[in-house]
DNA sequence: TATTGTTATACTCTATAACTATA
DNA sequence: TATAGTTATAGAGTATAACAATA
């Protein structure tokens, strides 16, 4: 069993790359990340902040610190990220009732529309990208994919 | 069937990000990041430049644009990154044979070294964080995913 | 003292356009 | 003309440290 050469074609050509899991998880995520920015990039919209529009639909008035711990994003830069969405029209700020240095985000009319029109589009991107997936195999794979999620290690901060 | 109220803990604090494969293969890959720093950061060594020197064991001589290529990353973007893996130490720079624009990389002994070390510390960890996947489950998982990788979108360039 | 939001700043990855030298 | 590599630059996401206001 000699001249086992392998011709570098598609697999071989990345090495030891190939049989890592993160490597292969970098790589999808970023087809999807070019997908969102066919589905709904022409509108302006970002991956991170339709992020938050869902965190906040789905929790009205809830704190920005809150709203950037469900989506792992550092206070720090949620400031620049709400006040993005501030002046887009999108988010409104208001005073937390029981906390005076919090803030309580809420949709605005057009954020909700944004969210609802950005969502239809992406549902769509994503039933056509997983077009040949069954609904088993979709299944499994969110199933697998939120056991990943579930390791992450909280930040220092 | 009343009184549905649904605690907004773990997963509806989501909202509709929640079913998109995108969102959450963004988080996982990013569990993933975090871990490779854990597992090499301390070296100084990034998953990009690693993904690098992994292609260029893999094939030894290949062509920096090559080399981009099977990574999906720009010629713009591959110089800075190759200048920094040689002043590391890690990849030689020679002429190609047959084409005297063409750039042919090689690992340094060093370079290997680095590329074997880092290679075992990162299976290690992915085995961690894989701890609770089977085998079938984890082959599984990198079948589905490379699915996804096929469908990726060639760029305008 | 600790927490919420803020400012400033830096690093990494990615993207585009214009350039050179070779083909 | 087209291709391989280069330079310059900008956008986006993420990270840390120091600060003010409030708890």
């Amino acid at each position: 069993m000699q001249d086992a050469e392998v011709e570098p074609g598609r697999h071989d050509a990345l090495g030891v790359l190939d049989g890592l899991v993160g490597y292969h998880l970098r790589r999808a995520s970023s087809v999807f990340a070019s997908d969102f920015g066919r589905a709904v990039g022409g509108d302006g919209l970002r991956q991170v902040p339709f992020a938050i529009l869902s965190v906040i639909a789905a929790s009205p008035g809830i704190r920005q610190g809150a709203a950037g711990e469900a989506l792992g994003i550092k206070r720090a830069n949620m400031v620049v990220l709400i006040n993005e969405l501030v002046e887009a029209g999108h988010v409104d700020r208001r005073a937390a009732e029981d906390d005076r240095r919090a803030i309580a985000l809420v949709l605005t009319p057009k954020g909700r529309t944004t969210l609802e029109n950005a969502t239809a589009r992406l549902t769509e991107h994503e039933d056509e990208l997983l077009a040949d997936f069954t609904a088993g195999e979709r299944d499994m794979l969110i199933g697998l994919i939120r056991r990943i999620e579930a390791r992450e290690q909280p930040p220092a901060d």
